[in-house]
DNA sequence: CGCCCAGGTGATACTAAGTATCAATTTAGC
DNA sequence: GCTAAATTGATACTTAGTATCACCTGGGCG
């Protein structure tokens, strides 16, 4: 059993594994990648029998507390989500050509942030990094 | 005469110094501190003669453009803007207690970036940062 | 198995942050 | 001052999300 799997970790947080969650978890685990709110909305109204959107939003809300989605801006500042393939800290390369998202498990920000927040006397408790750029695949087809 | 002063920003860009826009730019030199997109709103409305919410907007996403205000996100994913103090890359210390927002100068990741990415083949064309923590004031507060 | 009720659902309505349209107004240069 | 182009503000629309509340159901208990 992967205890790691959607389902169980809503058990292990003592929520009720329903039908309309299960069926959005199902319809997730089939996203190719980065989604915004409307477009979950959508697809669950589509589904047969629909998803209200108040619970799309409730769910949406629920997996991203478990770390299950996770919530990811596009270079536009737009919101959006991809289903999360880590559970420990990261940050993301989000291509602002095609839209895919990449993890970038090691974070460039840890060791040197401590030292210039402690001269401004500020103590940190968290941040969030994005990087913007080009992956891989649209670097090659810019170059054409 | 100050060339960083957002009158003359706005004309060396070409736009038209309108008396909307000196009156928002007026209201704005004054607030204290973060502020979202509908408390300007409702001091725009209150001002006399009021102004517009269209033009509110439309000017804020032009201050923005033009470095003026600066987009900072809160600790609890909340949308705001803060007058800019420097123009140059730099990031944000945003108190989750008080909501003050500190500017962070020296960019904790820029060198470190360049080698992640590169390896990944990922071309980096920017990156946002937010730092979450508790400002001095409010760390003395908690400490009583 | 079947009861029971806390937790969950979905319809509806509401708020916040924008964007789009367009006729009426204003700015800035001549 | 005249005029064309930029800007305004009213209105309507969109996306994202929250609040309410009557109804429903998952799953623990007997
Ligand atoms: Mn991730
Ligand atoms: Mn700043
Ligand atoms: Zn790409
Ligand atoms: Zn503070």
């Amino acid at each position: 059993m992967n205890s790691r799997a959607p389902e169980n970790v809503l058990i292990a947080h003592g929520h009720r594994l329903t039908e309309p969650r299960q069926r959005l978890i199902a319809i997730l685990s089939q996203w190719p990648s980065r989604f915004s709110a409307g477009e979950l909305v959508k697809a669950a109204r589509k589904a047969e029998p629909p998803i209200g959107r108040a619970t799309v939003f409730r769910t949406l809300g629920l997996l991203l507390e478990l770390g299950i989605v996770e919530r990811v801006r596009g270079a536009d500042d737009s919101e959006g989500y991809v289903v999360a393939r880590r559970g420990d800290h990261h940050h993301h390369l989000v291509c602002s050509s095609c839209g895919r998202v990449e993890d970038l498990p090691l974070c460039p920000v840890e060791g040197r942030l401590k030292e210039l927040a402690a001269e401004r006397r500020f103590q940190v408790q968290g941040h969030n990094l994005e990087v913007y750029g080009l992956c891989e695949g649209c670097v090659k087809a810019d170059e054409k």
